[in-house]
DNA sequence: AGCACGCCGACT
DNA sequence: GTCGGCGTGCTC
């Protein structure tokens, strides 16, 4: 006699565990990756089915039974289930909000697991003899439908046959039999007209072999500089992966999915490709899910949370611009998608490429390591040069907007020659500080251990770190002094600068604030395609691998911000910067220059990466960091805790470091509690503790023992507290 | 995280 | 006399 099993449920809450149920009265069957409606505590709660059970940990007679199986068939496949709960797991989250974030929020909210449904018309053979015979010669409107219809394959979707009018006309030929309506699944998708294709030089060719050789498990670091064609090897990587009948998933990064890309992969494959971005709402999310889950959609292109797509028949992953931060999620659920994407393909037996200019040392590392295969682009396409660098000495130097005379002349040089010039600054506003010139009292944010950076254009001072916003002062709060001046620049001031000094010249501004509105982004990089003796400049988000026209100079004026930070990935992280704006410099014929403003020009990370290039940088990065003990040759993970109360933070961290310790053996170093970087933000104090272990194992040990306990702790009530493992940044 | 229970201050 | 502050404990 077998019994009904019990309900292992992850349900959504901090807890790092799951809760028993008994199936509900009526027994449909219940398989794992099924959705139930439970009761759970006073409230109730959709959770997901993760195990059947024999039995409990918890008195049976205490089980509550589950209000209702939502699904038919389980919402999450077995694989994307397990994939999940194995990310939990790796990253010390709770299994149930883990789960949570991996459904689209209708699916969480409890919602049928169905793509949005239409309506589709099609004629019958009644109405086909009808319209041949012309019985419909009397009724223009109903003969000018019947004419749509037997013309389209398919059918139509009401929406697309009918306009204002002909609701009526519809109706008649339905009743007379002469058309028929069913409803059909809408996934939203985008159908590629494919036939473009382009001959692959020896490079890519060898590449896309290599990663179609066979189609086990296997990690590819494409490496290509800028302008190599790495996304050539993919669409030809993606194509045998059709071929195969089989998805390819593509993930990029945030900003990396324009419409030029959508175009390229539609251009290239005759087949259906959902999208997943932030630009979605939640009906459209769910539909393209579905469409993957379904197979619908044979490629799946989507951002960080895209590795959480169902795959009805996955064949190939592809990561764009690995080396990209944005892959990992910065709160809640701190995952991070290049590395899971590695491990979803390991575990779906299917090859996974992760393609960057300027690849991650943790991908470089693999590649030593022998765990990645490393393939090369090193043609760029249409046979242009590499850029010659420049160091440009700005100690003792007036300068203008933040552009030394030398620069300027350059770009005067450029623009007169008809070239166009990108200036890269990472710093958006006017101006980084509003200061008094009588007292030197400096704006700052009140709730947080910053200044406000003054943003002319809208008249305010805003905080970057909490966005907190008040108007431009009149005259100095301590001394009264109408003196107050603009110290440092912006992207904004530079603008002004630029445009004054430059009058001829279109100077189109790139960052986060000229970029808000929806479209503004496309519409600048149209202009900068289009036209000629344009001065592009912005922040970071030109760097991120944007269609941009042929640069002939590429001027960064700050390179000193990435010199110095207070993070171990901040030299990483300017030299991907300096080598990817750098890349946009002489696609075509002339060779292209790039000039780094600085006032450490003897400094030799900045000559190691002009005179030897990115890989050598990376490997003399990689052997400091072996060093000096820092990933990728150890693993790290970061508790931070945040509170009203100054004390509190640092009080819960030093309590958890103390219980740590009591388990810990020598192999997980604990560091810390230390104040954050910036202490103070939105009003709360932080604090951060690190853990350090040479093994990976050894810290995860601790971390599965450690973390589920610290909800408990007395002093964990006065914070919010977070785990990070494999933090990106240390702030 | 929610949500309730429970034990001490200023008010219709 | 109550309404309500947030400390503490629980969720199968």
């Amino acid at each position: 006699m077998s019994t009904a099993p019990i309900l292992r449920v992850a349900v959504p809450s901090p807890l790092h565990r799951c809760f028993d149920y008994l199936q509900p009265s009526e027994a449909t069957p219940v398989q794992p990756g099924m959705r139930v409606r439970v009761p759970f505590g006073r409230q109730q709660q959709i959770g997901v089915v993760v195990a059947l059970a024999t039995g409990s940990e918890f008195p049976l007679s205490k089980l509550k039974a589950a209000h209702a199986v939502i699904d038919e068939v389980p919402a999450l496949p077995p694989e994307l289930l397990e994939f999940t709960c194995w990310a939990a797991r790796y990253y010390h989250h709770p299994v149930g909000e883990a789960l949570a974030t991996a459904l689209p929020v209708l699916l969480r909210q409890g919602e049928q697991a169905v793509p949005h449904q239409q309506r589709r018309w099609h004629l019958t053979d009644s109405g086909r003899s009808a319209l041949e015979s012309g019985a419909l010669s009397r009724a223009p409107t109903q003969r000018a439908l019947a004419e749509r219809l037997a013309a389209s394959r398919q059918g139509l979707i009401e929406g697309l046959l009918l306009g204002d009018t002909g609701r009526q006309s519809l109706r008649a030929l339905e009743q007379k039999g002469y058309a028929a309506v069913e409803m059909v699944a809408d996934f939203g998708l985008i159908e590629g007209s494919g036939g473009a294709s382009v001959e692959l030089n020896a490079d890519q060719a060898a590449a896309s072999e290599a990663i179609a050789a066979h189609n086990d498990y296997a990690c590819y670091l494409l490496d290509g500089i800028t302008g190599s064609g790495k996304t050539e090897v993919y669409l030809s990587a993606i194509e045998q992966t059709l071929a195969r009948g089989e998805q390819a998933l593509v993930l990029v990064p945030e900003i990396g999915l324009t419409p030029q890309l959508v175009e390229r992969f539609a251009r290239r494959f005759a087949t259906p490709i959902a999208l997943l971005h932030s630009g979605l709402n939640e009906r459209e999310r769910l539909n393209a899910w579905l469409a993957a889950r379904s197979g619908e959609a044979a490629i799946v292109i989507g951002t960080r949370s895209a590795i959480f797509t169902p795959l009805a028949r996955p064949g190939l992953i592809v990561v764009d611009e690995e080396h990209d931060p944005s892959f990992k999620q910065q709160d809640g659920f701190r995952y991070c998608a290049r590395d899971l994407a590695v491990v979803r393909a390991s575990r779906l037996g299917i090859p996974v490429v992760l393609g960057s200019a300027t690849p991650s040392l943790e991908s470089l590392y693999n590649v030593q390591r022998g765990r990645y295969t490393l393939l090369r682009l090193r043609q760029r396409a249409g046979g242009a040069t590499l850029p010659s660098f420049r160091l440009l000495d700005i100690r003792s130097k007036t300068l203008e907007g933040g552009l030394s005379q030398a620069l300027l002349e350059r770009v005067q040089t450029e623009l007169g020659s008809g070239g166009q010039v990108l200036l890269f600054l990472n710093r958006r506003g006017f101006a980084p500080t509003l200061i008094c010139h009588e007292c030197g009292w400096v704006a700052a944010c009140s709730r947080c251990d910053a200044r406000l950076t003054l943003h002319q254009g809208v008249g305010r001072l805003r905080c970057h770190h909490c966005g907190h916003e008040r108007r431009i002062l009149q005259h100095c709060p301590d001394c009264r002094s109408l003196d107050l001046r603009p110290l440092g620049q912006g992207t904004e001031r530079v603008e002004q600068v630029l445009e004054a000094r430059f009058p001829g010249h279109r100077v189109l501004r790139i960052d986060r604030d000229s970029t808000r509105r929806k479209g503004a982004m496309a519409r600048l990089l149209d202009e900068a395609r289009r036209g000629e003796g344009h001065i592009l400049l912005g922040t970071q988000m030109l760097a991120k691998g944007h269609d941009l026209p042929d640069i002939g100079l590429v001027g960064i004026l700050d390179a000193d911000q990435g010199l110095f930070g207070s993070d171990f990935r901040a030299s990483e992280r300017l030299a991907q910067l300096v080598t990817q704006v750098a890349g946009r410099a002489g696609r075509a014929q002339r060779r292209g220059e790039v000039i780094i403003q600085t006032r450490h020009p003897e400094h030799p990370l900045l000559h190691l990466l002009l005179e030897r290039g990115y890989e050598q940088f990376a490997e003399e990065i990689l052997r400091e960091r072996e060093v000096v003990g820092l990933p990728p040759y150890t693993s790290l993970a970061v508790l931070r805790a945040e509170a009203v109360d100054p004390q509190a933070p640092l009080h819960f961290l030093e309590v958890a470091r103390d219980h740590a310790r009591q388990r810990a053996g020598t192999q997980v170093e604990l560091l810390g509690p230390v104040p954050a970087p910036m202490e103070r933000r939105a009003g709360r104090y932080r604090a951060q503790l690190l853990l350090q272990a040479a093994e990976r194992r050894e810290l995860h040990r601790l971390l599965a023992q450690w973390v589920p306990q610290l909800h408990a702790l007395k002093a964990a009530r006065k914070v919010r507290y977070s785990i990070d493992v494999d933090p990106y940044e240390m702030l």
